[in-house]
DNA sequence: AAACAACTTTGATGTAGATCAAATTATGAC
DNA sequence: GTCATAATTTGATCTACATCAAAGTTGTTT
């Protein structure tokens, strides 16, 4: 039923996929890619407030506009409904409302972790927590304590992610290279040595969320 | 419907109503009082990551487990349902599935909002931020620049909930009280008197969200 | 009304991370 | 390969806010 509405749309890195305020036309659904949701203040200071990986959905029922821009990290393809139909199908099928709803839940969920990370984590513990973060998007089962992790942002967006500057950023970085827990040459790849000791750097109370 | 399972509970204030991680026997929805979400760190440091008013409802519907402490700030009346037959009538309901997911939705809003606060604002936005946000809440509607606040909260609870310490708190409000911006004696109380101004400190874009 | 405990204010000092300023190093184009 | 542009690193300095430390308030108990 899904099938007859929808359509794919590209964007290459750096594009705008949605401007705050605009009414949006679709949802959608990221097939490939990395797009990040983000605020900006009036003199310029910006503050990213999500992140979409594949699988990720980007609109919401009932509401024709969104209070945030929305913004290719790297190329990007999107798989897209008209927002008049979707809404038709979602009043129709009430598994579809209570799915959209748990997602709504899960993204709750992180922006209050990352309100946590953002009002009271060092720099140090703020770094710690995106990398293993990413590690355990990357490989969730898997108990490995190193991996190699494609990192597709710049510092400057790491930096708008954590509430940092890019120096920071790098600084931090750096020292965790220092101490043997990760590794990075190249731009497009951060490898993790010792996980635990990211955990550990992390702050996390650990028996909260996926404690250790 | 409803009215068959629900009871009343009251806390009084600095009661903790949920514990994190601890199986949620029902769900409730706030009647009188003022309660904070909150969250922290293996050391101690805590950053709230909601207020609750009175109408606001807690639990989720398909989660037993929430990852928050929720902690009365002021004496609170709560109107519970139990957790079981309230998620079957939500099973039977899409109306109220819905509207749950209305309120999830306005939620991460609201936590969006925070994000951008927390890790781009000054002390002295973040006091506006907060001030400009209970006046709205106040009185949605009138367009008056002055009007009396009622404070339950303490300079303590003002900086979990900015992730300030209390010091700074006092600080800036103490700055808005010498610029004649605000007014208080009572701890009781918090007069604005001069709304434009605490809107222009507060850094927001001007046409984001409720705009000028 | 005295004694207290819990807040709040105010001041002095310290510091993590911001800001400013160059190098240095990737990376993609030609 | 060479050039040009963008990203990163590194260093020096600054500053907003935290931290430490007393007073001063306010409200409550007896």
């Amino acid at each position: 039923m899904l099938e007859n509405i929808k359509t794919y749309r590209s964007f290459s890195a750096g594009e705008v996929i949605f401007w705050r305020g605009e009414p949006l036309g679709y949802v959608a659904s990221l097939v490939t890619g990395v797009a990040a949701l983000s605020k900006t203040l009036e003199d310029g200071r910006t503050q990213m407030v999500g992140l979409l990986l594949p699988s990720d959905f980007i609109g919401r029922p009932g509401r024709d506009k969104i209070d945030f821009d929305v913004t290719a990290t790297t190329d990007v393809t999107l798989c897209c409904f008209d927002r008049k139909p979707f809404e038709t199908l979602v009043r129709e099928t009430p598994h579809l409302t209570q799915r959209l709803m748990e997602l709504a839940l899960d993204e709750l969920d992180v922006a209050r972790d990352w309100m946590l990370l953002l009002g009271r984590k060092t720099a140090r513990e703020k770094i710690a927590t995106f990398l293993e973060m990413l590690a355990r998007r990357a490989e969730p089962d898997e108990k490995r304590s190193s991996m190699i992790l494609p990192m597709s942002m710049t510092r400057d967006q790491i930096a708008n992610f954590l509430g940092l500057t890019l120096e920071t950023v790098s600084r931090q970085l750096n020292a965790f290279k220092k101490q043997g827990v990760i590794e990075f040459s190249d731009r497009k790849y951060i490898a993790v040595k010792d996980l635990p000791a990211l955990h550990a750097a992390s702050g996390d109370d650990s028996d909260q969320g996926f404690g250790s």
